[in-house]
Formats: C-alpha cells, sequence, structure tokens
DNA sequence: CGGCTTTTTGAAAACCCTCAATCCATGTGG
DNA sequence: CCACATGGATTGAGGGTTTTCAAAAAGCCG
C-alpha cells in the first residue's frame, strides 16, 4: 500500500542538524542561549538528515514505523485516508517539529511533503532503546505525544462545533503565530486550497469563498501567493464564534 | 472556574480495584489468567476508590491535574466546551478505561459521570515519581497517551469527513464493542441523545432521525433504553460510507 | 394520574456541497 | 514575444444535508 519513499541522504550522523525543537519557549522573552539541554538531544548522533520532494511520501498509513522525524525545512502533512477516498489532514508540520514519535508499531497517519522538505530521521529502535534507559527522554517523549493529543482535542472541537468560517480563522491565526512573518505580517501559506480543505472538513470551494469573504471585510488581505492579516482581533473573534 | 467534585471515598490504599486494565486482550481466545504483570499495577497501591453520582464534575476543563482515574464501574465523558457554550464529548470511557495521564500540568478537557461511577484515583505525583524509576512504567504510560492520540484521530475522520449517518453507524458499532452483551447481542447505551449529538458533532434531532432510520431499515432495533444491532453487516458499510 | 424531562417528529431555513464555468498564474513551444 | 495549454483558484447557480424552531409523544417518578 505504501508508495516507496524517494529520498536523498544528505548527511549521516554527526551534529548536523541545529538545535532540536525545545519545549515552548515564551514567545517575546528575550532569548537567552545558554545551551539549555534537552533529553531529545540525545538522539541526534542517531540522527541522518533527507530530503524529500514536494508532495512526495514520508512514510505511508499503517507502514511500519521504523523512523520518527523532525522537520527542518518546508511543510509536512500528516493525512489519513478512508477506503473511498475521503482524506482527512490532521496537521501540518513547520520547521521545529517533530512527528512519528507517537507510533507504536505502524504509523497511523500518512505523512508527504507539502513544499520540498528536509527532515532529521531518528531510527525508532534507537529512540526506544534510549528512552529505556534514559528517564528524561522517556518523560520527554510521554510530553510530546501528550502535545499532540491537546492539539488533536482543539482540533475535535474545531470540526465538531465549528462553522467554516470559524474554522478558517482558526487556521489563519494558528498559521500566522507558527510562520515566520515577513513585512507587515505577511505570511506565505504552504500549502494549496485542497490540503486546507481536507484540513478543516470542507471543500476547496468554500475556503475559497471565506477567504473572499475576509478579504472584503479587509481582515485579511491576499496578494499572489502571500497573506496578511489585517485585523488580527477580527480573525481572532471570528475564530471564537463571537458573531458581529 | 472549576466545580468542586462532589464525591464519597470508599476505600484508601490496599489493592482494592481488581486488576488494572491491560493492554488489549484479544478478544475471542481463550482466557489464560495467569496474572500477567502489568507496569500500571505498581500504581495500585496509591490508589484511592471514589464514587461520583450521575453529572457529577470529576474535574473541570484546565483544572491542575491532580489525580488520573481508572474507570470501576459506570460511564464517564470528557469533553470540551467554548465560551458560547458548544460542547465537543470527547470519549466516553467505560470500565477498564483510564483518563488524565496525558495531562501536563492540567487537563484539557472536563470530565464528568454519565451514569453513576466508580473510580479508582492516582495521585499523579506519584505517577510521575514512579514513571521516573521505573522505564517499563514510563513506556506503558506513553503507549495509553498514544492509544489515546490514535482514537483522536479516528474521531477527526468521523468529525471533518463523514456524514450523519456515517457517524451514527460508527458509534453504535463502536458501542457494540465495548459495552458488555445481553442475550441476543442487546446492549444498554449510557449515555442520552445530547452526549452522543455532543461527540458526533451533530444535534440532538439528526441523531434520533438517523436513529429512526437504522430502525426503520431492520438494522436496528431500539426497546425502552435497550439497543440491538439486528444487521451488523449494514451498519459496518454505513458506517464507511458504502452507500446502498 | 400529573408534572417533569427526554425523545421523537414535522416544517422551514441555513449552511455547505456539488456541478459547472470562468479566471488567473505559470510554463511551453512555435 | 506571444499563443496556447495546464493546473489551481475563484465565482455562480442550484440542490442536499443538517440545523433550527416548534410541537407532540413517550418515559420517568413523585
Amino acid at each position: 500500500m505504501a508508495a516507496s519513499v524517494q529520498t536523498t541522504t544528505v548527511r549521516n550522523g554527526g551534529a548536523g542538524g541545529g538545535a532540536i525543537a525545545r519545549p515552548a519557549a515564551v514567545p517575546g522573552q528575550a532569548a537567552v542561549r545558554a545551551p539549555v539541554p534537552d533529553a531529545l538531544d540525545l538522539l541526534e548522533q542517531f540522527g541522518a538528515t533527507i530530503v524529500v520532494p514536494r508532495e512526495a511520501e514520508i512514510h505511508g498509513q499503517d507502514d511500519p514505523a521504523a523512523f520518527c522525524y523532525r522537520v527542518l525545512r518546508g511543510c509536512v502533512r500528516t493525512a489519513r485516508l478512508t477506503e473511498d477516498g475521503r482524506r482527512q489532514v490532521v496537521e501540518f508540520l513547520l520547521p521545529g517539529d517533530v512527528f512519528g514519535f507517537a507510533a507504536i508499531d505502524t504509523h497511523d497517519f500518512a505523512a508527504q511533503a507539502v513544499s520540498p522538505v528536509t527532515l532529521r530521521r531518528y531510527p525508532r529502535r534507537m529512540v526506544e532503546a534510549l528512552a529505556e534507559r534514559n528517564a528524561a527522554l522517556a518523560r520527554r517523549l510521554r510530553e510530546m505525544v501528550a502535545q499532540d493529543l491537546r492539539g488533536a482535542y482543539g482540533r475535535l472541537m474545531l470540526l465538531g462545533r465549528k462553522t467554516a468560517a470559524e474554522r478558517l480563522a482558526s487556521l489563519l491565526l494558528e498559521m500566522a503565530a507558527r510562520l515566520p512573518q515577513g513585512p507587515q505580517g505577511r505570511i506565505e501559506l504552504p500549502m494549496n486550497r485542497t490540503d486546507i480543505a481536507d484540513h478543516l472538513g470542507l471543500t476547496i470551494e468554500t475556503v475559497s469563498r471565506m477567504l473572499a469573504l475576509l478579504k472584503r471585510d479587509g481582515t485579511i488581505a491576499i496578494a499572489r501567493s502571500g497573506l496578511q492579516i489585517r485585523n488580527r482581533d477580527a480573525l481572532q473573534q471570528m475564530a471564537n464564534g463571537l458573531r458581529s
């Protein structure tokens, strides 16, 4: 079922990947860059850096979980597919994000490259072996999974109880918080309308229409694949269902 | 914000609660009851058994996570609430199920008793302390959280991409698999229509209508709070969207 | 039996989806 | 350099599913 992964190994071993994603640095706080030790750093020596082309599969749904991953560059989506072809995009992963750590034996979602992606890849066997001997790492792993779970709960609310407008507003706010900001808070959404629709439980047409609405409001501005939030408060209100 | 928990402590300490919920026993297999050691058994000596009346709150959303729980009797629901009162029921917990183990500092959902409930309650501080020293327990905890995550992913698909009929069929099948079966596969749903609706992202009217449909089909039979699945294959097909 | 809540049923409306056409950006070949 | 083809995005019209509002029916418990 799983299409074979088409990747290019760039580096193998060594500390080639920069710092591990750390638990929630307080935003807006002066960055004291003493190298805070992170239990995940233990994995670094077993990591390999790989490059995945746009739209290629990193691993398939129900594939044996041989590796966990951390995103270095680009955007990854995790998704589930039904037998009859309906798709639910679980989440979008950006640089610093990790995935695959919650797997027991197999991954329970597919992972694909939304844009050209650079990943750091860790053998799960090593992760498990290290966690067996290192309580701090074990705890960190559990926290990471718990974090994912927390995110999933938020999405359950979004999909079960929010309107199309609210879902889109929520996504835009989330992406604005996670993506690098250009001048005037301009951001570049890496995913297309189909990805957004499959993430929000909508159709591409509805996504397009809601974006058009927000554009008419002056809440956002869209210019050739770039997006700018002009009225964050309005978006926030819309995301929370406080109808004007 | 959190309403105070109104509970009755029945027992404290000792091995009062029976065996811990174990990882997926193979159904239909002859039960070889050699006491398989479960890492969770370590917690048992710190457990307390409590009783919670129907509809009472076990813990509130964003409450500090002082305890984890295991259901001994009854049905618990976990739910999230928005500011404007919309509710998403995350899951229903039945005897043998545990909850609260994914919390970091606070619970990220409220837990309430759907029916009169008996719980075994473990101090989180103890759980953390034991996990620090016991790798098997740490791994077990992570697997439990990963299991929850897996379940959440399934629900994302359900809420994002399934129709009302499909959602209801899925729930009935899940409940039939988890609840004790009476004669002729008769089961008793512990939750009311509102709970089901808030779990499936629907309204109580839609839930009622879909049940009426299934009843007309002869797929299910409903008799005074009891439910019987008459055509499991039809339900299965409906749950997977294979329209007749 | 009477009062209460829960569930069911009905009719109309809202929201989102489907189908279809147009627009736009990008890339290709003449 | 421009015509054309391509794929994604947008816009429009109509329809379907689910919701909303309302009322009746069915349970439940005194």
